[in-house]
DNA sequence: CTAGGATCCTGTCAGC
DNA sequence: TGCTGACAGGATCCTA
């Protein structure tokens, strides 16, 4: 679901309609969607750890959440705004059977709806945020990291296919199986590669690669989020904005021509140029 | 310690 | 039509 670009297109959305408004009631509709005792308070802050997303209150409290695979964020004020994992219902009559908690603001709804059921909503004390068993493990994000450090961590791990360790969110924070693919195409990295083989130029590479998918999907994400809720009835379509991999197999390579082709790595879907993205091992 | 696979859960789609 | 298995924008747990 939602990777980092994805999060912080909510965080900065909801923002606009939640900050200082005072989260008034939780309806949980799914038990293990909510961890711990609802509160209720002012909004306060909202912040963004790698795939994480931290509403803090003005009452000690924070609301962590994070989506995993399926899950959505849908304001419903005057105007809806709605983020996370893309389906048609973002514009359906709220709240559907996959709604699985509703925060409500005064009089508008927050619904967090999750088909799967893998993510959570969860009360943390503020201060308590960053000694989080999940927030603490999480490594720095492509902006923050050096190709050098980068290249390090790869040497650790070498013997596990690159794709594998990118995703790993210890290691490099954001990205997810969208832009793992899209990072490793941008570097004409084959995703099978072993850690260990990816010399320090094609770290620094594959860095910038992951720092640009990402702020594209950034820029992007919010407008065409927007259009896709007002959309009537049509599917969205943002990851035809940016993506030149994803999904795209069957379809020739925006490179080259040759005609991408899907298989399986670190029991992910991966999507590759055969002809761009070659081993170097075996 | 790393590496790989199963697992959580619901829904959809391809292939009988 | 109905069934079955594969798979899905994530992360953890278990095993070797």
């Amino acid at each position: 679901m939602p990777e980092l670009p994805e999060v912080e297109t909510i965080k900065r959305g909801l923002s606009k309609f939640i900050l200082k408004k005072k989260l008034t009631k939780t309806t949980i509709l799914c038990a293990k969607s909510f961890i711990g005792t609802p509160v209720t308070g002012t909004v306060k802050a909202i912040r963004r750890y790698g795939k994480a997303l931290i509403i803090d209150l003005d009452n000690g409290k924070s609301l962590m959440i994070h989506l995993r695979m399926t899950g959505q964020l849908i304001y419903d004020g005057k105007e809806r705004y709605a983020a996370g994992h893309p389906s048609d219902n973002f514009t359906d009559k709220l709240p559907n059977k996959q709604t699985r908690v509703i925060l409500e603001f005064g009089s508008d709804p927050l619904y967090f709806n999750d088909q799967r059921k893998f993510g959570f909503i969860k009360v943390i004390d503020t201060d308590k945020v960053e000694s989080d068993e999940f927030i603490k493990k999480l490594a720095k994000e492509p902006w923050q990291m050096t190709a050098d450090e980068l290249y390090e961590k790869l040497q650790k791990h070498k013997n596990s296919p690159i794709k594998a360790t990118i995703l790993d969110q210890t290691i490099i924070c954001g990205l997810g199986n969208i832009y793992a693919d899209e990072a490793l195409f941008a570097s004409k990295i084959h995703p099978e590669t072993k850690s260990g083989l990816i010399t320090k130029k094609e770290a620094e590479l594959l860095l910038k690669s992951a720092r640009d998918v990402m702020e594209k999907s950034i820029e992007s994400g919010g407008s065409t989020m927007a259009t896709y809720v007002r959309a009537d009835g049509t599917k969205g379509d943002y990851l035809e904005k940016f993506a030149k991999i994803f999904r795209h197999e069957g379809k020739p390579c925006v490179n080259c021509g040759e005609k991408v082709v899907k298989i399986r790595v670190a029991g992910r879907g991966t999507h590759i140029c055969p002809n761009c993205q070659r081993r170097k091992d075996d």
